[in-house]
DNA sequence: TACAATCCCGACGAAATCACTCGGGATTGA
DNA sequence: TCAATCCCGAGTGATTTCGTCGGGATTGTA
């Protein structure tokens, strides 16, 4: 029971990518560097990233890739069934209706409505937490304690 | 992001054990059948879940395993524990103490609150529920009913 | 125009894991 | 004695995971 690589590694990276929110493109080179991961295995991970509309590409030199909308607006479970499909601890518990697989002993099957549960717990958890939660806030942020101030 | 058939098949075979709590030890080939189920691999199974403690065995002609405790009385937490190991959706948020693996980036890792969140969802889920909320409910189970009913 | 940096993409492969099967031993009731 | 059962370790084919590799297309810069 557990997250495959690309969830940590995509996570991982949406994270730098936050940080780096605002200032342009950033290379998967750098995000690599930075988290210490192989750099051609991120390149698989944020195509199904871009494909979810989450990040944008620019190509060529001093290309790479940004955030299409502010790390408080994506939803971590935006990012995770981008990254590993829809969430279904079990196949006949998939959020996917397309792929809602009927068993065949769905009729006398009792065991369902537990991994409904733990689904729809697991999705709730993620529903209630944004990128903006896990991008490190900077040290010297001064503009944002500035409005951290004023707004409480 | 799933769980394997140890736990599905685990939990189907505890249902079993459920439905036929206080009438002595049922063999493990009936269980199979009535499940459609693999007998050789419930085996194993049904080795972790003695080796918990929720089921006992009976060896000999006409023995078999019975639950420990009735049906409302084991958190499918437990039933879920034993058969697929602590509850980790990811390495660096495992439940068990022991294996908790300190990555060497946990300084700067601010990833880790979202596993352990995502981690107490799924605990919190099955600790609410108990294998009674699984076991189908006998159509004549008339004590029971009669007991529904002067206690409401 | 060359060139380097970057994204894009498909194919390949080693290693791990899964979902079992197999064979046989030990224990017990009839 | 015999059949039914639990006990247990080893083996195995298929699948998935976790990447690597090679090359193409696009774009800024010298």
């Amino acid at each position: 029971m557990s997250f495959s690589t690309k969830g940590e590694y995509g996570v991982r990276l949406m994270v730098q990518l936050g940080r780096r929110f605002g200032t342009g493109p950033a290379s998967l080179s750098d995000v690599a560097a930075d988290e210490e991961l192989p750099r051609a295995y991120l390149e698989q991970l944020v195509m199904s990233l871009r494909d979810a509309g989450l990040v944008a590409s620019t190509r060529g030199a001093h290309g790479g890739y940004e955030l299409t909308r502010a790390p408080a607006d994506i939803r971590m479970s935006e990012i995770l069934r981008a990254l590993e499909g829809p969430i279904a601890p079990m196949m006949c518990a998939t959020e996917d209706p397309e792929h809602a697989l009927t068993c065949d002993r769905s009729s006398r099957c009792t065991v369902n409505v537990l991994w409904v549960r733990v689904r729809d717990a697991i999705s709730g958890a993620l529903d209630s937490m944004t990128l903006a939660d896990l991008v490190p806030t900077p040290l010297f942020a001064v503009d944002d304690l500035q409005g951290a101030l004023t707004s409480s």
